[in-house]
RNA sequence: UGGCCUAUGGUGUAACUGGCAACACGUCUGGUUUUGGUCCAGAAGAGUCUAGGUUCGAGCCCUAGUAGGCCAACCA
């Protein structure tokens, strides 16, 4: 009785209605079916969040299956990466499954199919069967090979098993037909023969199913009830359920669920490229360090980043599932996984860009080690030191010799707070040769109980520890860098996606961990890199907090992404009364007679020509056409003439059933 | 010259399957605050691609357009 009304998802809705029309609810089966050719990536968090997902939800297994056809790609080190991503992002699958774990029962299958008449070996060249393809627009012709009796093709796939022929000589297609409108049911490969050591089945075979030719078998072995996939296999499913049909009619005996293909839009995210072609092509060109870098938008680089599990299933969820092409926007990426170190990262204090301050009325050779909130968002968070002397350092945009009072950092005269410190006075400032300051020199107050507008992070610099800092920008600088035919993606790489820093954190810090999770206090959430060891600490930066601050103040060039105020600013009058109009017909009489006043106002500037495109408004858009009669009559009383444009909009305006829109007409 | 899919604020998803559009991100105000963070309060922003039609009533149904995506690997 504990159901949400949460809306469902129309994946979610597809098995309601299966299990509403008798399906049992144990024979619901998913399955999360990665190719081991490359790493995961954010978007597969989504197909996996969905299927992994609705395991959860309905209490179903869900299988984890490489599809592994292709030796030529596939390598056991993907293999061993995928099932950790998957892991680490906390899901549990029922088996470990692979599809040439069924290249046995397949082949048994498609002897079946040959005798049936079903397929044929083809012994073209793949250009001359690419011709006879024929084109989406255009259908394709039969291979001179497609009416081989059942004994030569069963002769010759048995040989082709064998290794009696060379790569590339002979195909093995399903016998469907060349002039469907479908390219993928024009007679597809089932088998091609490929002398290539497979990272588990090594040299026992020489011929390879094709993904057609195995995906929906495999799902059909395992009792998948709903295969779920991305858009793009959508055409796939006609051949889908041709070859699962056959199979079924085999084998039903013991095999007695067919599965069901179900399509979903894969996930885009805004500045970022999801194809694994491209993300490993950045790393064999050396653009990153690896797969793992943090820049990429891999599972493993947002991990070693400081993404949480978590916030990636959050996001996964947020973004929901649909069938329309989407680009999601990386701010709400970046609003999850901020959401989540909120409540869970310890607060500790780093100082990146330093500059020195020295307390004048401080003893020289004084310590006091102060208590600081380790979160405040978290009760059972606690306490630690931190240790407080004459010479600290600061942020150097927290300080500025002059600045507005809009600035509430350190100024000349100005006082600040030290977070968890003292109240400190700017005095003077000690400057080199080129005029650029060395030492902030201030006073400091005990009296911390006053309010001051500003709170500044520090670290005191003999207790400091340094450590090396990076800090990233987005791998690509255009909002869809592979979305240009006319441009390559890597024409998009932002240079500077990296800076590495060196920066002082407090003592505390001394023994973290690698992977460790810390907001830096007004600057951001980092955690500790896999390359940090003992004598190095080297941290990620994982997101930096909001900042309304950097908003609010200079916009130099560029990035300004919000074009609609400025528009709105130069809107025409025109386009004014229409955006009033909208509203209109929803709006108390009292506000209407005001707007209506507004209208008038405005219609003293408006030209015919500006108007005449508003008389072919739809019918239902009322208040749109009552505006316009509004702004007609504004233009008759200022000498118009009727034409017969006005006296159509008129006639047809008489006949509504609105009595405002008759009203305002009528007095025209 | 084909087939399939999709179309709702800047972005992403909803709308009890026909009852005049909700939620989240983002944006902008204001308040609280020893983080210009968090939190709290509020605002702006869409008549649902267009045109017809059915209906008392359409974002949801029908027709025709338009726009975008996918499909011609011995890849998955």
């Amino acid at each position: 009785m504990s159901e949400e009304k949460k809306p469902l998802n129309f994946i979610e809705q597809i098995i309601e209605e299966d299990l509403a029309n008798g399906m049992s609810k144990n024979n619901l089966r998913f399955r999360f079916p990665p190719e081991p050719n490359g790493y995961l990536h954010i978007g597969h968090t989504k197909a996996i969040g969905i299927s992994f997902g609705l395991g959860e939800k309905y209490n179903a297994p869900v299988n984890l299956r490489f599809d592994d056809t292709n030796p030529a790609k596939e390598e056991q080190e993907y293999v061993d990466a995928i099932k950790r991503d998957i892991a680490w992002l906390g899901y549990k699958w029922d088996r470990e499954l692979y599809s040439s774990d069924y290249f046995q029962q397949l082949y048994d299958w498609t002897i079946q199919i040959i005798k049936d008449g079903k397929a044929y070996v083809d012994s073209q060249s793949s250009e001359a069967m690419a011709e006879q393809k024929g084109t989406p627009t255009q259908v394709g012709t039969n291979s001179p090979y497609r009416d081989r009796s059942v004994a030569e093709n069963l002769d010759l796939f048995t040989r082709m098993k064998n290794g009696e022929f060379e790569a590339g000589t002979h195909v093995l297609r399903a016998k469907i037909d060349m002039e469907d409108p479908n390219m993928l049911m024009r007679d597809p490969i089932m088998y091609r023969i490929m002398y290539a050591h497979h990272h588990r089945t090594g040299d026992d075979w020489c011929i390879y199913p094709m993904y057609d030719w195995t995906h929906g078998e495999s799902d059909y072995i395992e009792q998948i009830s709903h295969s779920l996939c991305s858009l793009e296999f959508k055409p796939h499913r006609k051949l889908y359920n041709w070859f699962r049909d056959i199979v079924h009619n085999y084998s039903s005996d013991t095999l007695p669920l067919p599965p069901k293909q179900r399509e979903f839009a894969r996930l885009n995210l805004s500045y970022t490229i999801m194809s694994k072609r491209k993300l490993l092509q950045l790393v064999n060109q050396g653009v990153v360090t690896g797969w793992n870098d943090p820049r990429m938008p891999t599972i493993s680089g947002l991990r070693r980043r400081g993404y949480t599990p978590n916030a990636l299933r959050k996001f996964v969820e947020t973004a929901g599932v649909a069938k329309r092409d989407n680009v999601i926007d990386v701010s709400l990426l970046e609003f999850c996984i901020r959401e989540d170190l909120n409540k869970t990262a310890p607060r500790v204090m780093a100082v990146l860009d330093p500059i020195k301050v020295i307390i004048a009325n401080y003893p020289d050779d004084k310590v006091e080690w102060l208590d600081a909130e380790n979160n405040q968002e978290d009760e059972n968070a606690g306490f630690r030191k931190v240790p407080f002397s004459r010479e600290l350092y600061i942020e150097k945009d927290d300080f500025k010799e002059e600045a507005s009072n809009k600035f509430f950092r350190l100024k000349l005269g100005g006082e600040v707070r030290l977070k968890n410190a003292y109240i400190i006075k700017a005095e003077s400032v000690v400057k080199d040769a080129n005029g650029d300051i060395q030492e902030i020199h201030c006073t400091y107050s005990k009296d911390t109980a006053r309010r001051v507008k500003g709170t500044l992070h520090w670290v005191s610099i003999k207790h400091a520890i340094k450590v090396e800092v990076r800090e990233y920008d987005r791998l690509f600088m255009d909002e869809a860098p592979d979305g240009h035919q006319d441009k390559d993606f890597m024409e998009f790489i932002n240079p500077n996606s990296l800076k590495t820093i060196e920066a002082f954190v407090e003592p505390s810090l001394t023994d973290v961990k690698v992977g460790d999770r810390f907001q830096f206090q007004r600057l951001g959430y980092f955690n500790v890199d896999d390359d940090s060891s003992l004598n190095k600490l080297v941290f990620n930066k994982t997101v930096g907090l909001r900042d309304s601050w950097a908003k609010a103040k200079p916009k130099p060039q560029s990035n300004n992404n919000q074009q609609k105020p400025q528009q709105q600013n130069q809107r025409k009058a025109i386009d004014v009364i229409q955006k009033l109009g909208k509203k209109y017909t929803n709006l108390p009489e009292a506000k209407q007679e005001k707007v209506k006043d507004e209208i008038i106002e405005l219609a003293k500037n408006v030209s015919y020509n500006d108007l005449e495109p508003l008389f072919g408004t739809a019918v239902k858009k009322v208040g749109t056409r009552i505006a316009t009669a509004i702004t007609l009559g504004v233009l008759i009383k200022n000498g118009l003439q009727k034409n017969e444009a006005i006296n159509d909009f008129i006639t047809k305006a008489l006949e509504d059933k609105n009595e405002l829109l008759v009203a305002e007409v009528k007095s025209l």
